[in-house]
DNA sequence: AAATATTTTTAGTCTTATCTAAATATTAGA
DNA sequence: TCTAATATTTAGATAAGACTAAAAATATTT
């Protein structure tokens, strides 16, 4: 078992590789976690120590595969236990990181094969973010920004790419939630704004709305 | 807040002085938890600055209001989600300690809110023992032990005095489980054993299982 | 390519929670 | 009550994970 900083550690790495899609520098984990470049550097030799990832000195670091799969799971963990809070206890979807942060860390496999099983093995969380499978995959999906929809296409809402606080109070305000079906009115090419359907409701929205909402079409 | 450690100790304490109904010894405490005197006196002199208990050199410590209250959430807290792996995700009951001693350290008074009404309000954990209500008050029953019971007398499966694992798969296999309705068909007053009704069984039971069991006759 | 700026590492310190070994109180026995 | 046994505390050490300040490596500019 890993201590509770290393994963937050492994997670941290896991995300950002996906983002930089390379080596990932001291800085950036350091920036990610609000520590100091200093403390990185220890808790790297640590990891690499454990075969967690790789590391040479000033060229940043990569997961190894069982890095990978331990990072992988944590973030499994941390979106079952959204799903839980949201589909189970009533919360709001804007308000389920802080816990989830917590909750991710309980070891024990049975409880989580347990609570997956509860849930019906949902394969996304509130944010629309794929919940990674046992042995760590993931299933990547088509999606895409509603920004990229023309006019009369449809899409399932499926994710966010901001998840402010501000940005999830607004979708819910509007009734927008994983799964809302939203088509798309009318399209202004000057400013990228949008009319669109959700429900019954027809409204108006920015680009910068548009910008942060991932639907999928089919 | 309080740490994981400041928490365990609380906790331990709240206990000891229950058994003990006076003040608690450095070294009862160093046992309950698995570590040494030195460590407890360390940790004495702390949570003493915090006002969580008195402490006198020498003397052992008393929890103070504040310090009862608190320990008194985590062990609500560590109630509620056994409730919860047992009622929702099926979990025999002598399974669930060791998962509830980290789910109790995740602080939400949100989530607890929120579990505690998702459970119905319960006031008894699996084992039968009362669940602290928000402000740290305990339900207190007038229960007993099975052994206590003569002949033709009824009673509720409240709870366990012992709960080894051994014992708890016995009452499992016997389908005995809190809530259960238990009568007393006869009693040997030679060897203290009895022949019970439990549903449409009628079975056997030792001295040593009746000592054991906590009823509630009313 | 040298000079400067940036990034990363090293060295040494701090805090929390633990430990061992030694010293000191308290309690119990003769 | 004096001594022996037991309980508790003190002193000093350790490991994890963080920090600051300074040194070293790499990148960028001119």
């Amino acid at each position: 078992m890993y201590s509770l900083a290393e994963e937050n550690y492994l997670k941290a790495i896991y995300h950002l590789e996906q983002e930089t899609k390379g080596e990932v520098s001291t800085n950036a984990i350091a920036e990610r976690m609000a520590t100091k470049p200093s403390s990185v550097t220890d808790m790297m030799r640590k990891l690499a120590d454990k075969k967690l990832l790789s590391y040479k000195r000033y060229k940043g670091v990569l997961l190894t595969s069982e890095g990978r799969k331990t990072a992988a799971n944590v973030i499994r963990k941390h979106r079952l236990w959204e799903v839980f809070l949201v589909e189970k206890l009533d919360f709001h979807w804007d308000e389920v990181h802080e816990i989830a942060e917590q909750l991710e860390h309980v070891q024990s496999e049975k409880l989580i094969a347990k609570l997956d099983q509860f849930l019906g093995n949902p394969d996304f969380d509130p944010h629309g973010d794929p919940i990674p499978d046992q042995h760590g995959n993931v299933k990547r999906t088509e999606k895409k920004l509603l920004s990229e929809l023309d006019k009369k296409q449809r899409g399932v809402c499926v994710g966010v790419k901001e998840s402010s606080s501000d940005f999830l109070q607004y979708l819910d305000k509007k009734k927008i939630t994983i799964g809302t079906k939203v088509t798309v009115l009318g399209k202004e090419f000057f400013d990228g704004s949008m009319v669109i359907q959700v429900g019954r409701d027809q409204f108006f929205i920015s680009k910068k709305i548009a910008e942060n909402l991932y639907v999928q079409t089919n």
